[in-house]
DNA sequence: TGGGTTAATTGAAACGTTATAAATCGGGCG
DNA sequence: CGCCCGATTTATAACGTTTCAATTAACCCA
C-alpha cells in the first residue's frame, strides 16, 4: 500500500506512462490476464502500489456494465429489536474489502414490493440483491428468476425452481419452545404469529401445531393481530385472553417486543411469570440477557445470517450452481 | 411515467434519433438549459417519457465527477437499540426520490476512524458524507472541512469553525432527568456515561453535574465503564455499587440497556423499583412502553434526526452557507 | 533462408454522458 | 444589399476503463 500521495488521482494513463507500457497492457496486467508477462505484471502492480493507483468505479462501471454494488431492501417499518443493525453489520463485514459497496434501499412496507426491484434491473443500478421477508410466493423471487439476477433471499419460497436462500429453522425453534414450555408443565400455549404471506409464518406454524398435538396439550393461536400489528394492538389482544377464561399458561414469543408484550400483559393481569405462566421467546440481541424476571431465549444470530447471506451472494455471482446455495441456521438455545 | 418498453435501453442517442436534434441538444433540454427553445424541450421531455429513458449513473459519474451517492458511516460495534433501523428509514425517507442512493460504511471502533473517511474522499466513492458518534475534536470533521466536502455529523464538535450539525439536547436531557429524579426524593444519583471523547460526554456531564449541585443533592458518575463496554461490565459495576454501603437511589441511564441492567441489578439485590430507587432512561424505540415495572422515559426521535441530517446534506450539497445548518433536536417527555 | 507459429504488446473503439467551441439560420440595421 | 447579431443547434472531445483486432518480436523447423 504505496503513499506517495501525488497531485493527480493516478489512471491508467499515468500507470502507462510511468512504466512506458501502453494503457491496454496495464490494464490487463492488472486484471491478471495470462498474456501479460510476469515481468510486465510486477512492474505494472509495483508501479500501481507506488502511485496508489485505484480503479475508477464509474468508468468501469461504464465499460463493463458492472455496478459493483449491492443493494439491500430493508424494510423501515417495524423491525424485530436490532435486526437491522446485526444484519447490516455482517454485511459490511463480509464486503469490506471486496470493492463491492452496500446500498440501502427502502422495502415499502404496504407498497408494492416489487417497485424497487424493477428499479434496480432496470437502471441496473447493483449486481446483486438481499431482501428479507420472503413470501411463500415471493413476487420478487419470480421476477429475479427470469430476469437471472443474482439474488439471495432470507427466507425460503415454495417455488420449484431452486435459489439461493438463507433461512432460519422456525419449525425448529416452534417445536423447541413448545417441547421447553411442556417440560415445565404448561397444558395450554399461545402464538402470535407474523403475517400469512410469509414462508416463515407457515414454518412455525407448522412446528407449533405438530408440537402442541404431539404433546397433545391445549394451543391458541392469537386472532385478529400479527407480529406486525402495533404493539398496542397485540398488547390488548393479549390482555383479552387473560382476562378471559382459561387463559394460556405458556407462550411461544417470535419477537423480542411480543415477549415483552406477554410479559407484560401477565404482570398487568396480577399473573407472575414462572408462576402462571412461562415464555419462551426468539431473541436477535443480548437485551434480554438484562430483563427480569428473566425469559427461556432461543438466540438467532443476526449478524452470521447478513454474512452468510452476503458471501452467498458472492458466490451466485461467481456463477456457482443456484441447487447448493442454501444454508439453514439452526436455533441456538440452552434450554 | 411512460411504460412502452424497448428491447433496448434508451439512452440520449435513441432520443436523439427518435426526435431528430442532436445527442447534445438532447442533453441539454433535459437539464433545463434555457438556451434550448421551450418546443424543443417538451418534444425531448415527451420522447422521454414516453420511452422512459433513465440516465445512465455511471456516464453521468463518469463525466462530471459527481457519484450520487451519499455515504453513511455506521458503528458495527454496539448500538443503541433500535438506533441503526430508525436513523436510516429517516435518511433513506428523505432520500427516496431525489436519485441519491446510501452507502453504508462500517465505522470500525476500535481502528482509525479516518480511514473509511481517506477512502471515500480519494476514491470519489460519495458526493456527502453522514456519521454519529462525534467527537469533541473529531479529526474526520477536521479532514473533511480541509477538503470542503459536504458532511453532517451527528452530535457538535469543538472547533471553531462551523460546520452542520444534527444533535440532540443531552444537557437539557440530563438537567430533565436529575430534576425528576429530586422530585421524587431521590438524594443520590448515579449515571453511566459514554466515552470521554464524544462531545455528547460532555454535554451530558455538564447537565448532569450542574442540576445534582443546583439541588444539592450526591451524585456518582459510575468509575471504570463507559456505555460502551461490555454489558456485563457494566452491570458488574454497577452491582458492586449496590453492595457497597449508601448505594444511589435514583439513575440517569443514556441508553436503554444501561436501564435495563440498572434494573436488575435493582432486583438482583433485592431492591424495588419506585421504592428503592427511581430510573430515568432515554428511550430511541417504543420498547420501553412494554417493560415491567414501567420506568420513565425521555424520547429521543432518532428517525427524525435521520430525516433531519439527510435534509441537511441535500442542502448543503446546494451550497448554502454552513452556519445556518445546524438543529438541536429537544427531549420530548411528559415526566 | 524464410514461412509459420506463438507470445507479448498495442492502437483504437466503445460505454453514455456533459461541456466547449463552433456552426447555422433568420432577421434587423446601416 | 451586405453585414452583424442573437437565438438555437450541433459536432467534437473528453471522462477512465476494457476489449477486439491488429501489430511486433522472437523463435522453431523444414
Amino acid at each position: 500500500m504505496g503513499d506517495e500521495i501525488q497531485g493527480e488521482k493516478p489512471t491508467l494513463r499515468t500507470l502507462a506512462q510511468e512504466t512506458g507500457f501502453a494503457v491496454a497492457t496495464v490494464s490487463r496486467a492488472l486484471a491478471g490476464d495470462p498474456r501479460i508477462a510476469a515481468t510486465t505484471r510486477e512492474t505494472v502492480t509495483a508501479a500501481a502500489n507506488r502511485l496508489g493507483y485505484v480503479p475508477d468505479r464509474a468508468a468501469r462501471r461504464l465499460r463493463t456494465g458492472r455496478t459493483q454494488v449491492i443493494s439491500l431492501l430493508l424494510n423501515t417499518q417495524h423491525e424485530f429489536l436490532g435486526f437491522t443493525h446485526e444484519f447490516l453489520a455482517g454485511i459490511t463485514e463480509v464486503l469490506a474489502g471486496t470493492g463491492y459497496s452496500v446500498t440501502v434501499v427502502p422495502d415499502s412496507p404496504g407498497q408494492d414490493r416489487l417497485a424497487p426491484v424493477r428499479t434496480i434491473l432496470r437502471n441496473n443500478l447493483a449486481d446483486g440483491l438481499l431482501f428479507t421477508r420472503t413470501e411463500a410466493f415471493d413476487p420478487r423471487v419470480r421476477l429475479l428468476m427470469e430476469a437471472d439476477f443474482p439474488f439471495v433471499s432470507h427466507g425460503r419460497t415454495e417455488f420449484t425452481t431452486p435459489h439461493p436462500w438463507v433461512d432460519y429453522d422456525n419449525e425448529a425453534f416452534a417445536r423447541l419452545a413448545v417441547a421447553h414450555l411442556v417440560a415445565k408443565g404448561r397444558r395450554r400455549i399461545s402464538l402470535v404469529l407474523p403475517g400469512d404471506q410469509f414462508t416463515f409464518t407457515q414454518h412455525l406454524r407448522y412446528g407449533f401445531l405438530s408440537a402442541v398435538r404431539a404433546a397433545g396439550i391445549d394451543h391458541e393461536i392469537v386472532a385478529g393481530v400479527t407480529l406486525d400489528s402495533p404493539p398496542t394492538a397485540i398488547g390488548a389482544a393479549l390482555m383479552q385472553r387473560r382476562h378471559a377464561p382459561n387463559p394460556p399458561d405458556g407462550y411461544v414469543c417470535v419477537g423480542e417486543v411480543t415477549a415483552l408484550l406477554a410479559l407484560a400483559a401477565l404482570t398487568d393481569t396480577g399473573g407472575m411469570h414462572g408462576v402462571d405462566a412461562d415464555i419462551v421467546a426468539k431473541r436477535a440481541s443480548p437485551i434480554f440477557d438484562n430483563i427480569r424476571p428473566r425469559i427461556d431465549t432461543v438466540f438467532e444470530d443476526l449478524r452470521a445470517t447478513g454474512r452468510a447471506m452476503a458471501e452467498m451472494l458472492l458466490r451466485r455471482m461467481n456463477g456457482e450452481p443456484q441447487e447448493r446455495l442454501n444454508r439453514l441456521f439452526m436455533p441456538e438455545t440452552d434450554l
